[in-house]
DNA sequence: CCGCTACACTAAACCGCTTTACAAGAGGCG
DNA sequence: CGCCTCTTGTAAAGCGGTTTAGTGTAGCGG
């Protein structure tokens, strides 16, 4: 607890005999200085055991080598494992990252958002869940260094990136079309998120190619959570099984799905088949094993930061992009043939 | 992209007819001011859509309203809901958190541990998952501003909050001992860390006031990882299951416990009873639904930051203190009495 | 009318670093 | 020798706030 005074440019100056500036040049690389001088410096440096203090660099430069990340749901594991990629690259990048959970709560996005345009941070990784009305957008476009990650804000234009939600749906399309499954029931986010539309769509492609019009997607719309996921497999129940099969846009909604169905008594995949998506937690120890369609989170988030960093924000132009990451399915014991119902 | 200049106390100031040095004044309520006076000041804030440079006022008060947080590994969902939980109670507080994650790199907790010192960040939570050498703690008592979490750090001087581990042990102890299990398997950390050795601890005390002698409690320790559930699992299967039970320290460690044993289709609870700690994850979807020791995570997050805060850091004596949280058992079906083997 | 207190507000130093503009001396060269 | 260009620095003005130490005026009791 001691309150030693921290050794500021000043000391380390005084101690080398030389002025602040050149100090400060020095460490900063826009100055070269001949060994002498370089050794008194470093000496100085190495006995006061200097280290520059961030606030007063942040100001005096304009920016904080700080990034903001903008996450709906920390302790949910697919953002949790996005914010730990994000971390991991930002740390060997030599930045620090901000963290901030929207949790739903209106209004926090744009809040953060602008802390953006406040010098707060140097740029943002976004990522949302919920229907924009523009006002995001707008604002993006606004204050730009942002770059929106797994779910779209339309109209925004930043660089974008998200997995290959068609290709993932398309992927479950046919292992249930491959299954016999025709009757199909998405369980997913609300059809105004581009992620849900998408999959839903590769999934009734995969159908109708398989079955032409015998095919029958239907969907359940909600949100990405246990909560919906139980709702849904509720009324699935209620409406007397609609389908023969499932496909779980994320894990929580499989999660709720399941909970239900294990409470009821409904066999999976005996009385229904069951696929997920994101397959990030530990699907594949459930009762049965989980058959889910896997994103590259971790890629997500290193990938993120990349284009963030890389992206020239100075051009006058927006620079709007989206890029594609791939999936795969995993197959494991959820999905069995409809013969066997 | 546009560039319009943020507004500055300055442009208040002059837009008010007042000095900067009211206005900041009277932003930081140490100066009242006569209602003509304030609604101008208030006006011009409005109206320029003015907010404090962060960067400056961290230069000039010396502080940043910005405390750390350093886990092990975000991604884990056990830290990633310790994560969510200080970040959603510091966002209500108005601090903003700085995100760390060591991931085993040896010197990363001594890095982070100096961002108090240079006054990077105004105090720290801590949680650690190895052995200390004592260079930490000497560390953290220099330091000070830190509260040390989940997992102790001997010798430090600072107020600490874990989950009660002897508790914990010992409800797993009664759980299995009441079915019968006096040959316990307890599989955890290393046996220097202070929580592994209390749940053991608290595991043998149960299984000793039931069976006495009888009681055989050994344990294989490594890390709190899915790979050494997987060793421990393996290890356990070759040396002829010397065990009716196993007690894993931790989500990770059941995982991988669980993933061998369905691979080598050992069964749970049939073959052998399995109990594991933490119960974050979506143990109860498991086959079978896994009986564990729940850890209050959240509310250790929060009652993290609330003691981080509330404590008085300026008194010349070090203020140790340790805290235990309540943790509960929660039954399920991954136990089944020594009877039925 | 004087001295005092209260009120309303301000000038200027300071936080610690960056950066621009400029200078003194050394060495090269014609 | 005089001029020019490097090299090796430096002084000082910010960055945008906070804070200390006052100042000027009004009102009031005596």
């Amino acid at each position: 607890m001691s309150h030693a005074k921290v050794p500021s440019l000043k000391d380390v100056a005084k101690a080398a005999g030389v002025s602040v500036t050149t100090v400060s040049r020095f460490l900063n690389g826009t100055l070269k200085l001949p060994p002498g001088t370089k050794k008194r410096v470093d000496d100085a440096i190495r006995t006061l055991n200097y280290q520059p203090n961030p606030h007063a660099r942040r100001l005096s430069r304009g920016r904080s080598d700080t990034i903001g990340l903008v996450v709906p749901d920390i302790a949910n594991p697919f953002f949790a494992t996005l914010v730990a990629a994000v971390e991991e690259e930002a740390d060997r990048k030599g930045l620090t990252v901000s963290l901030h959970a929207t949790l739903n709560r209106p209004g926090r996005e744009i809040i953060y958002l602008n802390l953006i345009e406040r010098n707060h941070i140097d740029g943002l990784i976004f990522v949302t869940n919920h229907p924009d009305d523009g006002q995001l957008a707008a604002l993006i476009n606004r204050t730009g260094k942002v770059v929106v990650v797994d779910e779209d804000v339309p109209g925004a234009k930043v660089p974008k990136l998200f997995c290959d939600n068609v290709a993932g749906g398309y992927l479950a399309g046919c292992h249930l079309a491959e299954n016999g499954h025709r009757n199909v029931l998405f369980v997913g986010e609300s059809e105004e998120m581009v992620s849900a539309r998408r999959r839903f769509d590769g999934m009734a492609q995969a159908l109708h190619e398989r079955f032409g019009n015998e095919a029958k997607p239907v969907r359940y719309s909600g949100e990405y959570t246990i909560e919906h996921g139980r709702k849904a497999a509720q009324r699935f129940l209620e409406e007397g099984r609609p389908a023969t099969a499932i496909f779980a846009s994320s894990d929580e909604i499989a999660i709720g799905l399941i909970e239900v169905f294990l409470a009821q008594n409904v066999s999976i995949p005996g009385d229904v088949s069951v696929i997920g998506f994101d397959d990030v937690g530990p699907m594949h120890l459930f009762g049965p094993p989980l058959t889910a369609v896997r994103q590259p989170v971790r890629e997500l988030g290193r990938q993120a930061l990349d284009v963030l960093l890389e992206t020239d924000w100075e051009g006058s132009e927006p620079i709007a992009s989206e890029e594609l990451l791939p999936v795969k399915i995993v197959v494991r014991q959820s999905v069995a043939p409809t013969s066997t119902m």
